[in-house]
DNA sequence: CTCCAGGAGTGTA
DNA sequence: TACACTCATGGA
């Protein structure tokens, strides 16, 4: 069923080649990961062009910047005092252990190190591992909830770490594999199946009409 | 106008 | 463990 999904999907919607953002830079990837939070991508990109413009997207920049003006230029994201708070503690983080987290292959030790910074959560420390260190992690989000219940006939409220080892013991640990899957969730999450009269799309998935 | 988006931290029972 | 509450902007 996991399987099948997947090429459902990759078959409606394509490559989705994430993360995206334009530099692809690991600092902006992890930038990306906190400021989305709870917030529409299209808000996180005028943040991280504020800080692009700022000359601030690097850690050394985020942690150099007063707090005031680093949450001018964050305000589009929305939660920017909690965000700022963030962005530096993930700052002095990223700057202290990014070479080790290249190298390290210890997922499990690596993200409970990731889950003790102030604001890195379960889906942003999984988002990190995955799209920045290219770990193979599988990202739960609400949209990977809502497609694990409407698609995969699961229960969408199951807690994180069970509703994650369900992907991954249905798939291979493959980094590139867990990246473009996420991706295409939320092309679905995007489309038109949350709505009254889905279309096309979700007639290929399965989904009750 | 209301609702909510790729969450996380804190407090309570 | 399981909820309720807070944090904030911009688009539908």
């Amino acid at each position: 069923m996991i399987q099948r999904l997947f090429h459902t999907l990759s078959d409606i919607y394509g490559e989705q080649h994430w993360w995206p953002c334009k530099s692809g830079s690991r600092w902006e990837i992890v930038a990306g990961a906190i400021l989305v939070q709870n917030t529409a991508w299209s808000n996180v990109e005028r943040a991280l062009a504020n800080l692009e413009t700022a000359g601030l997207m690097s850690p050394e920049g985020i942690l150099a910047a007063p707090d005031d003006e680093l949450r001018e230029l964050i305000r589009p994201a929305g939660f920017f005092r909690q965000k700022c708070a963030y962005l530096k503690a993930v700052a002095e983080f990223f700057i202290a252990h990014e070479a080790e987290y290249l190298a390290s292959d210890d997922v499990p030790v690596l993200r409970r190190r990731l889950l003790a910074v102030r604001g890195v959560g379960r889906e942003t420390a999984d988002d990190i591992l995955l799209y920045v260190f290219k770990k193979p992690v599988f990202i739960i989000d609400a949209c990977t909830r809502r497609a694990a219940e409407r698609h995969l006939h699961l229960d969408g409220r199951l807690p994180y770490e069970e509703l994650q080892r369900i992907f991954t013991d249905a798939l291979p640990p493959d980094a590139e594999l867990y990246g473009e899957y996420h991706a295409l969730i939320l092309a679905l999450c995007k489309d038109s199946c949350r709505k009254a009269g889905c279309g096309e799309v979700c007639g290929k998935i399965g989904y009750p009409s």
